[in-house]
RNA sequence: GCGGGUGUAGCUCAGUUGGUUAGAGCGCCAGAUUGUGAUUCUGGAAGUCGCCGGUUCAAUCCCGGUCACUCGCCCCA
């Protein structure tokens, strides 16, 4: 038997955050569902190939972060590290394009096989949300408008900011990395050896470098505006006068990249300072190109995720709603146990939240009682019984009462 | 993958300048109270001092490694 602790970046989700997790996830489908979009769950592994194609061979995710392993049938199966390569898969397997646009929410665990820090784990969990077969910049208005809707009903848009950014349509964006390489291979010496790698791989990122030197250089980079054909310029001046009509704030930042290939034009993060190194609270852009790349129909998409333990360190705990407090049934002696039973029974039937303990003399029963948080208790003993009626007890107040059993439903409707 | 910090009871933490049985608060269990909780009082259980090795007459304490957590980098939700 191996070390009797979870894996290392996973944990158990009980209690409180439980509650929190619960919280967030019922909000954001009630927003979703709001805005017209409906569920998928897509499943926890793909084919190694479904995650390969789609991020790119050179991010990070793919070239050093999934979890992918052979089973028993000699495939390769990879543990999701996202959830739109699914979406997008899930789009071509049931051929989706016969009823577009589609609009989905979900949300689950996702693995990464990181080092773990505050908001980072290996087994982690997402909200994510997508629109699927619109090209127009409504769908980037609508997907930020849900998003800003739920971080505003958690209570959270005060400590966050979005940060919006457009990469621009293939041409702008190839322009805008050719410009850039030119430059940062000019002043080779003096990148950071990070860079120097990024400059290989995925030049835009040294922008987004946090060593001085590089944000030296990065002052009078290129600038991204300053490549936009006028296609581009003409959808993100759309997006963002959509943002403005509906009194959305935003930074334009003009650094803000997104790690995965797929993406072009609205690129988006809301961020938080309050997070430490891990800001980034929920974050996604365009991928007009991914469908057709997985060998698809080409078909726009836009979606973002929204990482639930990052939000789960935001939200006030005076905003999760307490657990529903039960009713305690407590049968007095042996020969009540049964009459207990089906007086709880019929009242859950009822839709109460009812706890019966199981053993001990009637103090236990109450203290077990008062720490399960118990409105009141219902007090069965012989002598109730016989006059067919039962004691309820109110805990806040410490009253009593004796109420008929065929009258206790009405009494207690307050507790529903 | 790289660098720094931390690791003592279920939780929060004290402590041992290396020396006999390692402590507190909270929590848990039981009794005071076998038809009445929350309050109060009394008692109890619970620790391989993260793990492995080294130094030493002796290690929870010093040293090395390792695992986990944590902060930052990389990257990302």
């Amino acid at each position: 038997m191996p070390k009797l602790q979870t894996v290392r970046g996973t944990h158990d989700i009980m209690g409180d955050k439980a509650r929190t997790f619960r919280f967030i996830q019922q909000t954001f489908q009630q927003v979703a569902m709001r805005f017209g979009h409906q569920e998928i769950s897509t499943p926890i592994f793909e084919f190694t190939e479904v995650f390969k194609r789609t991020l790119g061979e050179t991010s990070d995710v793919v070239s050093k972060e999934m979890y992918s392993f052979e089973d028993r049938g000699g495939e390769s199966l990879t543990l999701r590290p996202e959830y739109t390569a699914g979406i997008a898969r899930a789009f071509i397997s049931n051929g989706l394009q016969q009823s577009l646009p589609c609009k989905f929410f979900g949300y689950g665990p996702m693995f990464r096989y990181e080092r773990p820090q505050k908001g980072r784990m290996r087994q982690f969990h997402q909200i994510d949300l997508e629109i699927l077969g619109v090209p127009e910049p409504q769908a980037d208005i609508e997907v930020l408008a849900i998003a800003v809707t739920l971080l505003t009903e958690l209570d959270l848009m005060d400590d966050i900011t979005l940060e919006l950014n457009s990469l621009g349509d293939r041409e702008s964006r190839d322009a805008y990395r050719d410009a850039l390489v030119v430059y940062f291979t000019a002043h080779k010496d003096k990148l950071s050896k990070d860079s120097l790698a990024r400059l290989e791989k995925n030049p835009m990122r040294i922008l987004d470098s946090k060593d001085e030197g590089d944000r030296v250089l990065v002052a009078d980079a290129p600038r991204i505006s300053d490549y936009y054909n006028d296609a581009t310029k003409v959808f993100f001046d759309e997006v963002r006068a959509g943002l403005d009509a509906l009194g959305i704030s935003y930074t334009i930042n003009e650094r803000l990249v997104r790690g995965l290939d797929y993406y072009s034009h609205t690129a988006f993060e809301f961020i938080t300072k309050k997070l430490g190194a891990q800001g980034t609270v929920l974050a996604g852009g365009r991928y007009d190109a991914l469908i057709e790349m997985m060998g698809g129909p080409a078909t726009a998409g836009i979606g973002w995720a929204g990482g639930m333990e990052r939000l789960a360190e935001l939200i006030s705990p005076d905003l999760v709603p307490e657990e529903i407090r039960p009713i305690a049934i407590i049968p007095i002696g042996a020969d009540c146990q049964i009459e207990a039973l089906k007086l709880a029974q019929s009242l859950r039937a009822s839709g109460f939240t009812v706890d019966m303990s199981y053993r001990g003399n009637m103090g236990k029963r109450m203290k077990r009682a008062n720490k399960a948080k118990a409105v009141a208790a219902i007090l069965i003993g012989e002598d109730e019984l016989k006059r067919g009626l039962v004691t309820v007890k109110n805990f806040d107040e410490g009253s009593q009462t004796e109420v008929a059993l065929d009258q206790i439903t009405d009494h207690l409707s307050h507790y529903r």
